[in-house]
DNA sequence: CGCAGTCTATCTATCGATAGGCAGATGAGG
DNA sequence: CCTCATCTGCCTATCGATAGATAGACTGCG
Protein backbone atom coordinates (compact mmCIF):
# COMPACT_ATOMS: atom_id res chain seq x y z
CA UNK A 1 0.00 0.00 0.00
CA UNK A 2 1.47 3.30 -1.01
CA UNK A 3 1.38 5.84 0.99
CA UNK A 4 -0.21 9.03 0.13
CA UNK A 5 3.11 11.46 -1.62
CA UNK A 6 2.61 15.54 -1.02
CA UNK A 7 1.36 16.01 -4.50
CA UNK A 8 -0.97 13.56 -3.72
CA UNK A 9 -2.08 15.36 -1.43
CA UNK A 10 -2.67 18.39 -2.91
CA UNK A 11 -4.78 16.71 -5.57
CA UNK A 12 -7.08 15.11 -3.46
CA UNK A 13 -7.60 18.72 -1.76
CA UNK A 14 -7.73 20.31 -4.87
CA UNK A 15 -10.21 18.03 -6.51
CA UNK A 16 -12.30 18.03 -3.39
CA UNK A 17 -12.36 21.70 -3.35
CA UNK A 18 -13.04 21.93 -7.22
CA UNK A 19 -16.34 19.78 -6.31
CA UNK A 20 -17.06 22.44 -3.42
CA UNK A 21 -16.67 25.53 -5.07
CA UNK A 22 -18.40 24.62 -8.17
CA UNK A 23 -21.40 23.37 -6.45
CA UNK A 24 -21.18 26.01 -3.62
CA UNK A 25 -18.64 28.97 -4.52
CA UNK A 26 -16.19 30.82 -3.35
CA UNK A 27 -17.59 31.98 -0.05
CA UNK A 28 -19.22 28.35 1.19
CA UNK A 29 -15.41 26.91 0.61
CA UNK A 30 -14.62 25.77 3.89
CA UNK A 31 -10.97 24.44 5.45
CA UNK A 32 -12.79 22.22 8.06
CA UNK A 33 -15.11 20.90 5.58
CA UNK A 34 -12.62 20.56 3.01
CA UNK A 35 -10.09 18.48 5.26
CA UNK A 36 -12.58 16.32 6.69
CA UNK A 37 -13.71 15.12 3.00
CA UNK A 38 -9.90 14.26 2.20
CA UNK A 39 -9.13 12.85 5.31
CA UNK A 40 -6.60 15.19 7.62
CA UNK A 41 -7.46 18.17 9.32
CA UNK A 42 -7.54 21.69 8.32
CA UNK A 43 -4.29 23.10 9.82
CA UNK A 44 -2.98 20.31 7.06
CA UNK A 45 -4.66 22.01 4.06
CA UNK A 46 -2.97 24.98 5.57
CA UNK A 47 0.13 23.42 4.77
CA UNK A 48 -0.62 22.62 1.17
CA UNK A 49 -2.40 25.78 0.98
CA UNK A 50 -1.20 28.91 2.62
CA UNK A 51 -4.41 30.64 2.32
CA UNK A 52 -7.97 30.39 0.60
CA UNK A 53 -6.82 32.08 -2.12
CA UNK A 54 -4.01 30.17 -2.71
CA UNK A 55 -5.77 27.63 -2.70
CA UNK A 56 -8.41 29.18 -4.87
CA UNK A 57 -6.43 30.36 -7.65
CA UNK A 58 -4.18 27.66 -7.99
CA UNK A 59 -7.90 25.87 -8.51
CA UNK A 60 -8.82 28.28 -11.22
CA UNK A 61 -5.68 28.31 -12.70
CA UNK A 62 -5.70 24.10 -13.37
CA UNK A 63 -8.97 24.49 -14.36
CA UNK A 64 -8.12 26.73 -17.21
CA UNK A 65 -5.05 24.76 -18.05
CA UNK A 66 -6.92 21.46 -17.81
CA UNK A 67 -10.20 23.51 -20.20
CA UNK A 68 -7.00 24.80 -22.33
CA UNK A 69 -5.73 21.20 -23.15
CA UNK A 70 -8.97 19.30 -23.59
CA UNK A 71 -10.62 22.61 -26.02
CA UNK A 72 -6.69 22.05 -27.80
CA UNK A 73 -7.22 18.92 -28.09
CA UNK A 74 -10.57 18.77 -29.54
CA UNK A 75 -9.78 21.31 -32.53
CA UNK A 76 -6.70 19.26 -33.25
CA UNK A 77 -9.48 16.09 -33.38
CA UNK A 78 -11.76 17.61 -35.91
CA UNK A 79 -11.57 20.23 -38.53
CA UNK A 80 -15.47 21.16 -38.44
CA UNK A 81 -16.47 23.84 -36.57
CA UNK A 82 -19.59 22.52 -35.65
CA UNK A 83 -18.50 19.38 -34.03
CA UNK A 84 -16.36 21.41 -31.77
CA UNK A 85 -18.75 23.38 -30.57
CA UNK A 86 -21.07 20.60 -30.07
CA UNK A 87 -18.24 19.38 -27.82
CA UNK A 88 -17.85 22.75 -26.18
CA UNK A 89 -21.87 22.73 -25.27
CA UNK A 90 -21.45 19.72 -23.71
CA UNK A 91 -18.62 19.86 -21.49
CA UNK A 92 -20.72 22.82 -19.69
CA UNK A 93 -23.53 20.50 -19.76
CA UNK A 94 -21.57 17.66 -17.56
CA UNK A 95 -21.33 20.00 -15.04
CA UNK A 96 -24.69 20.45 -14.68
CA UNK A 97 -25.46 17.00 -14.79
CA UNK A 98 -22.82 16.14 -12.44
CA UNK A 99 -24.90 17.32 -9.48
CA UNK A 100 -26.01 20.78 -11.06
CA UNK A 101 -22.84 22.27 -10.76
CA UNK A 102 -21.43 25.32 -12.66
CA UNK A 103 -18.32 26.43 -14.11
CA UNK A 104 -15.87 26.96 -11.69
CA UNK A 105 -15.11 30.60 -12.61
CA UNK A 106 -18.27 31.18 -13.94
CA UNK A 107 -19.67 30.91 -10.27
CA UNK A 108 -16.37 32.67 -8.60
CA UNK A 109 -17.64 35.55 -10.97
CA UNK A 110 -21.02 35.95 -9.33
CA UNK A 111 -19.12 36.60 -6.14
CA UNK A 112 -16.18 38.52 -7.93
CA UNK A 113 -16.11 41.22 -4.63
CA UNK A 114 -15.27 38.51 -2.47
CA UNK A 115 -12.22 37.34 -4.10
CA UNK A 116 -8.97 37.96 -3.41
CA UNK A 117 -6.70 39.54 -6.56
CA UNK A 118 -4.91 36.43 -7.06
CA UNK A 119 -8.07 34.32 -7.57
CA UNK A 120 -9.95 37.08 -9.99
CA UNK A 121 -6.67 37.73 -12.21
CA UNK A 122 -7.12 33.38 -12.74
CA UNK A 123 -11.44 34.46 -13.19
CA UNK A 124 -9.99 36.64 -16.33
CA UNK A 125 -7.82 34.23 -18.00
CA UNK A 126 -9.61 31.63 -18.18
CA UNK A 127 -12.61 34.18 -19.93
CA UNK A 128 -9.93 34.90 -22.18
CA UNK A 129 -8.61 31.67 -22.88
CA UNK A 130 -12.13 30.39 -23.74
CA UNK A 131 -12.66 33.85 -26.13
CA UNK A 132 -9.47 33.06 -27.54
CA UNK A 133 -10.19 28.91 -28.71
CA UNK A 134 -13.76 30.25 -29.69
CA UNK A 135 -12.27 32.31 -31.80
CA UNK A 136 -10.25 29.76 -33.51
CA UNK A 137 -12.89 28.11 -34.25
CA UNK A 138 -15.24 30.59 -35.52
CA UNK A 139 -12.55 31.51 -38.26
CA UNK A 140 -12.28 28.00 -39.16
CA UNK A 141 -16.22 28.47 -40.12
CA UNK A 142 -15.96 32.10 -41.56
CA UNK A 143 -12.20 32.24 -42.41
CA UNK A 144 -13.34 35.62 -44.18
CA UNK A 145 -14.75 37.28 -41.44
CA UNK A 146 -13.19 40.14 -39.61
CA UNK A 147 -11.60 39.58 -36.73
CA UNK A 148 -12.95 42.04 -33.70
CA UNK A 149 -16.43 40.75 -35.07
CA UNK A 150 -14.85 36.97 -34.50
CA UNK A 151 -14.31 38.02 -31.09
CA UNK A 152 -17.21 39.38 -30.38
CA UNK A 153 -19.04 36.78 -31.24
CA UNK A 154 -16.70 34.38 -29.88
CA UNK A 155 -17.46 36.20 -26.40
CA UNK A 156 -20.67 36.24 -27.21
CA UNK A 157 -21.34 32.74 -27.01
CA UNK A 158 -19.04 32.07 -23.81
CA UNK A 159 -21.34 34.77 -22.23
CA UNK A 160 -24.10 33.20 -23.70
CA UNK A 161 -22.97 29.19 -22.63
CA UNK A 162 -22.63 30.54 -19.17
CA UNK A 163 -25.86 32.63 -18.53
CA UNK A 164 -27.61 29.08 -19.88
CA UNK A 165 -25.72 27.02 -16.87
CA UNK A 166 -26.86 29.81 -14.46
CA UNK A 167 -30.00 29.86 -15.60
CA UNK A 168 -30.75 26.31 -16.00
CA UNK A 169 -28.99 25.79 -12.52
CA UNK A 170 -31.61 28.57 -10.99
CA UNK A 171 -34.45 26.30 -12.04
CA UNK A 172 -32.57 23.31 -11.08
CA UNK A 173 -33.72 21.54 -14.84
CA UNK A 174 -31.11 20.58 -17.29
CA UNK A 175 -33.44 20.85 -19.62
CA UNK A 176 -33.76 24.39 -19.88
CA UNK A 177 -30.23 23.96 -20.46
CA UNK A 178 -30.61 21.86 -23.67
CA UNK A 179 -33.47 24.36 -24.93
CA UNK A 180 -31.53 27.11 -24.68
CA UNK A 181 -28.76 25.90 -26.79
CA UNK A 182 -30.70 25.09 -29.14
CA UNK A 183 -31.93 28.17 -29.91
CA UNK A 184 -28.35 29.52 -30.05
CA UNK A 185 -28.24 27.29 -32.42
CA UNK A 186 -31.27 27.74 -34.73
CA UNK A 187 -30.60 31.70 -34.28
CA UNK A 188 -27.33 31.25 -35.59
CA UNK A 189 -25.31 32.56 -32.57
CA UNK A 190 -23.31 29.49 -32.60
CA UNK A 191 -23.19 28.06 -36.07
CA UNK B 1 -39.19 66.01 11.91
CA UNK B 2 -41.46 62.99 11.31
CA UNK B 3 -40.23 59.67 12.84
CA UNK B 4 -39.16 56.80 10.33
CA UNK B 5 -42.66 54.27 10.22
CA UNK B 6 -42.28 50.75 10.64
CA UNK B 7 -42.54 50.48 6.49
CA UNK B 8 -40.07 53.34 6.57
CA UNK B 9 -37.46 50.76 8.08
CA UNK B 10 -38.45 47.95 6.48
CA UNK B 11 -37.96 49.68 2.93
CA UNK B 12 -34.38 51.40 4.31
CA UNK B 13 -33.34 47.66 5.29
CA UNK B 14 -34.96 45.92 1.86
CA UNK B 15 -32.70 48.86 -0.34
CA UNK B 16 -29.45 48.37 1.51
CA UNK B 17 -29.74 44.36 1.24
CA UNK B 18 -30.76 44.55 -2.23
CA UNK B 19 -27.33 46.84 -2.72
CA UNK B 20 -25.24 44.36 -0.60
CA UNK B 21 -26.49 40.94 -2.41
CA UNK B 22 -26.61 42.15 -6.03
CA UNK B 23 -22.61 43.47 -4.93
CA UNK B 24 -21.49 40.43 -2.98
CA UNK B 25 -24.22 37.86 -2.96
CA UNK B 26 -26.48 36.72 -0.81
CA UNK B 27 -23.71 34.46 1.60
CA UNK B 28 -22.44 37.95 2.10
CA UNK B 29 -25.24 39.39 3.23
CA UNK B 30 -24.72 40.42 7.00
CA UNK B 31 -27.52 41.55 9.18
CA UNK B 32 -24.69 43.09 11.21
CA UNK B 33 -23.55 45.16 8.33
CA UNK B 34 -26.64 45.88 7.15
CA UNK B 35 -28.05 46.98 10.58
CA UNK B 36 -24.73 49.56 10.23
CA UNK B 37 -25.81 50.83 7.02
CA UNK B 38 -29.28 51.61 7.90
CA UNK B 39 -28.15 53.08 11.52
CA UNK B 40 -30.06 50.10 13.82
CA UNK B 41 -28.96 46.85 15.57
CA UNK B 42 -28.98 43.62 13.96
CA UNK B 43 -31.87 42.46 16.03
CA UNK B 44 -33.76 45.18 15.42
CA UNK B 45 -32.96 44.00 11.74
CA UNK B 46 -34.04 40.19 13.22
CA UNK B 47 -37.75 42.13 14.55
CA UNK B 48 -38.74 43.49 10.71
CA UNK B 49 -37.30 39.84 9.05
CA UNK B 50 -36.90 37.20 11.36
CA UNK B 51 -34.70 35.14 9.34
CA UNK B 52 -32.51 36.10 6.32
CA UNK B 53 -34.55 33.48 4.35
CA UNK B 54 -37.56 36.02 4.62
CA UNK B 55 -35.58 39.20 4.34
CA UNK B 56 -34.01 37.83 0.83
CA UNK B 57 -37.37 36.35 -0.18
CA UNK B 58 -39.40 39.62 0.56
CA UNK B 59 -36.20 41.15 -1.62
CA UNK B 60 -36.79 38.86 -4.41
CA UNK B 61 -40.17 39.07 -4.46
CA UNK B 62 -40.07 42.53 -4.58
CA UNK B 63 -37.56 42.62 -7.27
CA UNK B 64 -39.82 40.38 -9.63
CA UNK B 65 -42.61 42.51 -8.89
CA UNK B 66 -40.88 45.78 -10.24
CA UNK B 67 -39.51 44.51 -12.99
CA UNK B 68 -42.67 43.15 -13.54
CA UNK B 69 -44.05 46.40 -13.54
CA UNK B 70 -41.43 48.22 -15.51
CA UNK B 71 -41.44 45.59 -18.29
CA UNK B 72 -45.30 45.01 -18.33
CA UNK B 73 -45.15 49.55 -18.96
CA UNK B 74 -42.24 49.24 -21.47
CA UNK B 75 -44.79 46.97 -23.53
CA UNK B 76 -47.85 49.49 -23.33
CA UNK B 77 -45.73 52.34 -24.43
CA UNK B 78 -44.45 51.00 -27.57
CA UNK B 79 -45.55 47.82 -29.82
CA UNK B 80 -41.99 47.54 -31.18
CA UNK B 81 -40.02 44.59 -29.87
CA UNK B 82 -36.65 45.84 -31.08
CA UNK B 83 -37.13 48.84 -29.18
CA UNK B 84 -38.80 46.44 -26.23
CA UNK B 85 -35.96 44.41 -26.19
CA UNK B 86 -33.52 47.21 -26.68
CA UNK B 87 -35.10 48.66 -23.13
CA UNK B 88 -34.63 45.12 -21.57
CA UNK B 89 -31.30 44.57 -22.14
CA UNK B 90 -30.24 48.37 -20.75
CA UNK B 91 -32.09 47.50 -17.96
CA UNK B 92 -29.48 44.50 -17.26
CA UNK B 93 -26.69 47.03 -18.66
CA UNK B 94 -27.80 49.61 -16.03
CA UNK B 95 -27.03 47.53 -12.94
CA UNK B 96 -23.66 46.73 -14.33
CA UNK B 97 -23.09 50.29 -14.70
CA UNK B 98 -23.86 50.78 -11.10
CA UNK B 99 -21.00 49.42 -9.28
CA UNK B 100 -20.75 46.72 -11.62
CA UNK B 101 -23.64 44.83 -9.77
CA UNK B 102 -25.59 42.39 -11.02
CA UNK B 103 -29.42 41.00 -11.15
CA UNK B 104 -30.65 40.11 -8.10
CA UNK B 105 -31.69 36.83 -9.04
CA UNK B 106 -28.91 35.69 -10.73
CA UNK B 107 -26.05 36.26 -8.84
CA UNK B 108 -28.61 34.10 -6.18
CA UNK B 109 -28.87 31.57 -8.69
CA UNK B 110 -24.87 31.09 -8.47
CA UNK B 111 -25.61 30.59 -4.93
CA UNK B 112 -28.44 28.01 -4.99
CA UNK B 113 -27.71 25.43 -2.62
CA UNK B 114 -27.12 27.75 0.30
CA UNK B 115 -30.21 29.63 -0.07
CA UNK B 116 -33.34 28.91 2.31
CA UNK B 117 -36.37 27.00 -0.04
CA UNK B 118 -38.70 30.09 0.04
CA UNK B 119 -35.74 32.37 -1.92
CA UNK B 120 -35.35 29.98 -4.37
CA UNK B 121 -39.08 29.88 -5.40
CA UNK B 122 -38.59 33.59 -6.03
CA UNK B 123 -35.77 32.99 -7.90
CA UNK B 124 -37.82 31.12 -10.01
CA UNK B 125 -40.37 33.11 -10.27
CA UNK B 126 -38.29 35.89 -11.80
CA UNK B 127 -36.83 33.95 -14.46
CA UNK B 128 -40.51 32.70 -15.79
CA UNK B 129 -41.68 36.02 -15.53
CA UNK B 130 -39.07 37.20 -17.03
CA UNK B 131 -39.78 34.26 -19.77
CA UNK B 132 -42.89 35.40 -20.01
CA UNK B 133 -42.61 38.79 -20.79
CA UNK B 134 -39.83 37.96 -23.62
CA UNK B 135 -42.22 35.23 -24.99
CA UNK B 136 -44.53 38.45 -25.05
CA UNK B 137 -42.34 40.78 -27.00
CA UNK B 138 -41.36 37.81 -29.91
CA UNK B 139 -44.40 36.84 -29.99
CA UNK B 140 -45.36 40.82 -31.22
CA UNK B 141 -42.54 40.02 -34.13
CA UNK B 142 -43.61 36.66 -35.00
CA UNK B 143 -46.87 36.59 -34.69
CA UNK B 144 -46.81 33.45 -36.70
CA UNK B 145 -43.80 31.24 -34.69
CA UNK B 146 -44.58 28.21 -33.12
CA UNK B 147 -45.55 28.79 -28.78
CA UNK B 148 -42.79 26.44 -27.64
CA UNK B 149 -40.07 27.63 -30.35
CA UNK B 150 -41.16 31.51 -28.84
CA UNK B 151 -40.53 29.99 -25.42
CA UNK B 152 -37.10 28.51 -25.68
CA UNK B 153 -36.19 31.85 -27.84
CA UNK B 154 -37.10 33.84 -24.37
CA UNK B 155 -35.39 31.55 -22.29
CA UNK B 156 -32.36 31.74 -24.53
CA UNK B 157 -32.28 35.69 -24.65
CA UNK B 158 -33.05 35.78 -20.67
CA UNK B 159 -29.75 33.16 -20.58
CA UNK B 160 -28.02 35.09 -22.67
CA UNK B 161 -28.51 38.19 -21.24
CA UNK B 162 -27.66 36.71 -17.56
CA UNK B 163 -24.44 35.29 -18.93
CA UNK B 164 -23.51 38.58 -20.06
CA UNK B 165 -23.58 40.10 -17.34
CA UNK B 166 -21.81 37.31 -15.44
CA UNK B 167 -19.02 38.04 -18.08
CA UNK B 168 -18.54 41.97 -18.20
CA UNK B 169 -18.70 41.29 -14.14
CA UNK B 170 -16.11 38.99 -13.72
CA UNK B 171 -13.93 40.97 -16.20
CA UNK B 172 -14.80 44.25 -14.52
CA UNK B 173 -15.23 45.14 -18.05
CA UNK B 174 -18.47 46.85 -19.18
CA UNK B 175 -18.15 47.45 -22.50
CA UNK B 176 -17.65 43.21 -22.64
CA UNK B 177 -21.63 43.43 -22.05
CA UNK B 178 -22.34 46.07 -24.75
CA UNK B 179 -20.57 44.00 -27.08
CA UNK B 180 -21.91 40.82 -26.04
CA UNK B 181 -25.57 42.35 -26.67
CA UNK B 182 -24.30 43.49 -30.32
CA UNK B 183 -23.50 39.89 -31.22
CA UNK B 184 -26.69 38.51 -30.10
CA UNK B 185 -28.35 41.23 -32.39
CA UNK B 186 -26.42 40.59 -35.65
CA UNK B 187 -27.03 36.84 -34.93
CA UNK B 188 -30.69 37.28 -34.98
CA UNK B 189 -30.91 35.48 -31.23
CA UNK B 190 -32.26 39.20 -30.22
CA UNK B 191 -34.33 40.36 -32.86
C1' DC C 1 19.88 13.97 13.47
C1' DG C 2 16.83 16.64 10.67
C1' DC C 3 13.25 17.51 7.82
C1' DA C 4 8.44 16.75 5.97
C1' DG C 5 3.94 16.24 6.95
C1' DT C 6 0.36 15.95 10.06
C1' DC C 7 -1.48 16.66 14.33
C1' DT C 8 -3.77 19.13 18.67
C1' DA C 9 -5.08 23.18 20.50
C1' DT C 10 -6.22 27.65 20.23
C1' DC C 11 -6.99 32.59 18.62
C1' DT C 12 -9.70 36.22 16.82
C1' DA C 13 -13.52 37.52 14.10
C1' DT C 14 -17.91 37.02 12.50
C1' DC C 15 -22.13 34.72 11.62
C1' DG C 16 -27.55 34.22 12.38
C1' DA C 17 -30.45 34.17 16.01
C1' DT C 18 -32.64 34.90 20.63
C1' DA C 19 -33.80 36.66 25.36
C1' DG C 20 -35.16 40.22 27.84
C1' DG C 21 -35.54 45.10 28.81
C1' DC C 22 -36.80 49.98 27.93
C1' DA C 23 -38.82 54.29 26.01
C1' DG C 24 -42.55 56.24 23.66
C1' DA C 25 -47.05 55.95 21.40
C1' DT C 26 -51.79 54.36 21.68
C1' DG C 27 -56.22 53.69 23.39
C1' DA C 28 -59.82 52.53 26.69
C1' DG C 29 -62.21 53.09 31.30
C1' DG C 30 -62.91 55.99 34.95
C1' DC D 1 -58.08 64.88 31.70
C1' DC D 2 -55.78 60.99 33.95
C1' DT D 3 -54.15 56.56 34.51
C1' DC D 4 -52.73 52.17 33.33
C1' DA D 5 -52.22 48.25 30.31
C1' DT D 6 -50.73 47.14 25.88
C1' DC D 7 -48.17 47.49 21.76
C1' DT D 8 -44.21 49.02 18.85
C1' DG D 9 -39.69 49.49 17.71
C1' DC D 10 -35.41 49.34 19.10
C1' DC D 11 -31.84 48.31 22.36
C1' DT D 12 -27.94 45.48 25.07
C1' DA D 13 -26.08 41.23 25.84
C1' DT D 14 -25.27 36.89 24.68
C1' DC D 15 -25.66 32.23 22.50
C1' DG D 16 -23.60 28.36 19.84
C1' DA D 17 -21.52 27.64 15.46
C1' DT D 18 -18.19 28.41 12.26
C1' DA D 19 -14.76 30.98 9.72
C1' DG D 20 -9.51 31.46 8.39
C1' DA D 21 -5.31 31.21 10.37
C1' DT D 22 -1.32 30.04 13.52
C1' DA D 23 1.94 27.92 17.10
C1' DG D 24 4.03 24.21 18.52
C1' DA D 25 4.22 19.22 19.44
C1' DC D 26 4.51 14.69 17.41
C1' DT D 27 5.87 11.01 14.09
C1' DG D 28 8.24 8.54 10.80
C1' DC D 29 11.63 8.33 7.17
C1' DG D 30 16.03 9.09 5.03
Amino acid sequence: MMAKTKTDMREAVMTAAKATVQAHGYNALSFRELAKEVGIKSASVHYHFPTKGDLCAALARRYTDEGSATLTELLATSPDATWCLDRYAEIFRSALANDNRMCLCGIMSAELDDLPNEVRTEVEKFAEMNVGWLTKVLSRATPAADGQDLKDQAMAIFAAIEGAQLVARGCQDISIYDRTIRAYRKTGLIP
